[in-house]
DNA sequence: CAGTAGGGTGGCACTAACTGCCAGTTATCG
DNA sequence: CGATAACTGGCAGTTAGTGCCACCCTACTG
């Protein structure tokens, strides 16, 4: 007998491993149904074997893949809001932030079900304003993203990942960020307000660029 | 027999009820012995009936207070982060952050279980490097810490709480101060580095300065 | 001062969340 | 193909967390 260690990253420390592809679509799996059903009946209301079975999966599978029922959601907003901090990597500099958005915007149309995840993102978001598990799940996605960004911006400034000015400037525009999607969570979901995409992209470039503006990480305001 | 419709908050929905200072202070007196018990054996190794013992309370009540053993430290970590809330709170218009804050400090020097509570608030943030749970409970607290800032922020730039850019300098004003606990927690605790107030004063108000530089909320640098 | 209403606690039974273990299955790669 | 590692399911077990109710205080009120 080989020595077996099954990671269960249910306990997942810093050391956080790359994860294979495979184990990633699996968990995203669960993660959709489980932010359909916490959408469709609650929190409370769903229980992990009910996630299971709606992802056709054993139980013993969710408890491996996550550490509790709440952080099933977690891959389904990653998804959403790494691609915003990898679109921020791939900005060039001395561009405005927001016509480059837009551009990456037109470039690539979002798939049908890229779409129906950033829908489902969006009401998890919205929920996580009334249910505290949700935004506990919620703000480590965001802290996780903090910890990417931080590269993005120590290579932006040309500066270390330990520098406490980049690290600051990362958690600033982050938490800018989680505000700007939560904003427009609530409104769009609960107040039923229309967005266009420019609108969003609009307000996300202006968070960031008042959350960053001293390091000069986002370059001045546009006209 | 009448409506009994005990709270049991550990279901703290958003109408975060004010909470009578008799439950409070018990509150804290659970979490000061559960952040204890964290930081000594591990908190894998500490259940809630642990620290309902070691707090001399039953288990059913640690239950009622709060809504996971990780959580039991909120109230140590909040207490903490809300103190320099408050503090920003009363710092005048047109002053020096770095020269009002160390005045403040003069003023009243802290209390030695002011400084334990802080030593062990400090503890669990370098703990919550590790533990995802408790950083959970940290982002948690930092994120009620926001929702605090917000008020500030709208009454010394005049604007309304509900203004986007009031709620992103709040947000970004917060997540720098968390980053500057996080790196001071590390480095004094797991790299045994020392600091000076002045020094940790420095660092608290050149971050919220660096991240709120365009809305003006923390004035001009010193020089 | 007795009665009583309300906030708070403890105890107990219970459910749901979560873990350890191992045997079985499936992907991967030489 | 064979071997090895990655992954899954099932089951027994533990711990976390809830619902319910009797009880205890404190404070108010007639």
């Amino acid at each position: 007998m080989t020595e077996r260690t099954t990671p269960d990253m249910s306990s997942d420390g810093p050391p956080t491993a790359p994860l294979s592809p495979r184990l990633a679509r699996a968990r995203m799996a669960v993660s959709r149904h489980a932010a359909a059903l916490f959408w469709e009946r609650g929190v409370a209301a769903t229980s992990g074997d009910d996630i299971a079975e709606a992802a056709g999966v054993s139980p013993r599978s969710v408890w491996r893949y996550f550490r509790s029922k709440e952080s099933c959601v977690e891959p389904l907003l990653a998804a959403s809001v790494y691609r915003f901090m990898a679109a921020l990597d791939r900005w060039p500099l001395g561009s405005s932030l927001e016509e480059f958005l837009l551009a990456e915007l037109s470039d690539d149309p979002s798939s049908p079900e890229q779409i129906e995840d950033d829908l489902s993102a969006l009401r998890m978001i919205a929920l996580a304003a009334t249910e505290p598990a949700i935004r506990s799940a919620w703000l480590m996605v965001c802290d996780e993203a903090e910890r990417q960004l931080v590269t993005v911006v120590a290579r932006r400034l040309d500066l270390t990942t330990t520098n406490p000015q980049v690290r600051v400037c990362a958690a600033a525009a982050t938490a800018a960020v989680r505000v700007v999607n939560e904003d427009i969570s609530i409104a769009a979901l609960r107040d039923h307000q229309q967005f266009t995409a420019a609108e969003v992209i609009h307000r996300l470039a202006d968070a960031v660029r008042a959350s960053t503006a001293e390091t000069g990480f986002a370059g001045p305001a546009r006209s």
